[in-house]
DNA sequence: GTCTATATTGTGATAGAC
DNA sequence: GTCTATCACAATATAGAC
């Protein structure tokens, strides 16, 4: 009497089905797409191999949920950021605390995307498709033109430097993103653990977005 | 009578092995190391795929020297900037001259570092001391006892925010590498082709070293 | 040094019982 | 839905001729 309610035993989204999903990104994230086995996927699930071909058919579209998966949480909300009606201070203020919070959550995760970004350049275009519901130009747009008249007032009134909207995001987001794709040289370099690698990014959570906006002064 | 010198064969650095070298630096960039297949470098190499054993014994191996020689074309370079008797200005000049010119010419490379180094953090520290012949912490030093005191005095007379040598060093590196990491969603989102982007660049030549100073003003 | 041919494993995928 | 057993092939590595 585990299903209670008489929905047909095929439910979608079973809890099965998540904890493949949620074993594959572990292992996809550490390992890289090619590196990882389905093995292992199906070891860190509790599961058997034949189970993740029940459910995803293959391994490649197990790997292409994932990476959705991924992205989804990365940048429709930067997105949402960049495009809201609030002043461009708390936009910068905002994707700096946004990201900063959830990569100190998941530090292996730009290393991940930007890795399978690299060996699948051609499945980009798609995947914006499928995570924005909108053409990679439509959500641009959505983005660019809100920010264009902003940065555009701001040089007008001698406060900012020109500069296009496209660096500007670029600037802000290779700043918050790029120190956790590198976090394995940063932590040798620098001689940090986990520990001291976490403190080196609450200190940059203090001072990153001031740096930026600094940065933009004429 | 190619060879004229009465060297015995087994002369090292063969073309033979450069060739290979060469080829499988092409290869790993393009599909990381664990995408990579040894018959793929051997045809580009053209040759034999035996003999890619009997030059560099394993695929593993390989791999091994590959990443080692891109990594010394991307982290010396930079240390010897930053540790040079140069004033500020002309360091953040200077690296944003040479990484964007670097990079410009092999785009590619910092996403399979990136990749590489998150599979194999392990490997980082021997891999620092094998291309710069010093543990982590003495070529952090290095750069670290240079730059420290010149940010002091900046910021003594006022003309820059308080800022720790590293936090400075990140900020420089993530702005002038990410951009390449994160090409194909750049190139995605932003609807640029090879040439769009290297334009993007050549924009980014002329206006990042402003910024960084900029950002460093109190 | 370079090749052809082959050994040996690893790995994604499927068949079929329960 | 979940398992065991197995297939089919891909990929690294080696043996041995030239």
């Amino acid at each position: 009497m585990v299903n209670s309610t008489d929905r047909p035993p095929a439910d979608r989204d079973s809890a099965t089905e998540q904890r493949i999903l949620d074993a594959a990104h572990r292992v996809f994230v550490r390992r890289g797409t090619a590196g990882a086995r389905t093995q292992e996927i199906a070891d860190e699930a509790g599961v058997n191999k034949a189970l993740l071909h029940y459910y995803f058919r293959s391994k490649e579209r197990l790997a292409l949920a994932v990476f959705q998966r991924a992205a989804r949480g990365i940048f429709p909300p930067l997105a949402a950021l960049l495009s809201s009606p609030q002043a461009l201070e708390d936009k910068v203020r905002g994707v700096v605390a946004f990201y900063l919070d959830v990569l100190a959550r998941n530090p292996f995760l730009p290393g991940y995307l930007i890795c399978e970004m690299n060996h699948f350049p051609e499945r980009m275009p798609e995947l914006v498709r499928e995570i924005t519901g909108m053409t990679p130009r439509e959500a641009s747009m959505r983005v660019l033109s809100v920010l264009r008249p902003q940065i555009a007032e701001r040089v007008a009134t001698g406060e900012m430097r020109p500069m296009t909207a496209e660096q500007f995001v670029v600037n802000l987001v290779s700043l918050c993103i790029f120190p956790f794709a590198a976090r394995p040289m940063v932590c040798t370099i620098l001689g940090l653990d986990a520990k001291g690698f976490s403190a080196f990014i609450e200190t940059r959570r203090g001072e990153l977005a001031d740096f930026v906006l600094a940065g933009l002064r004429p």
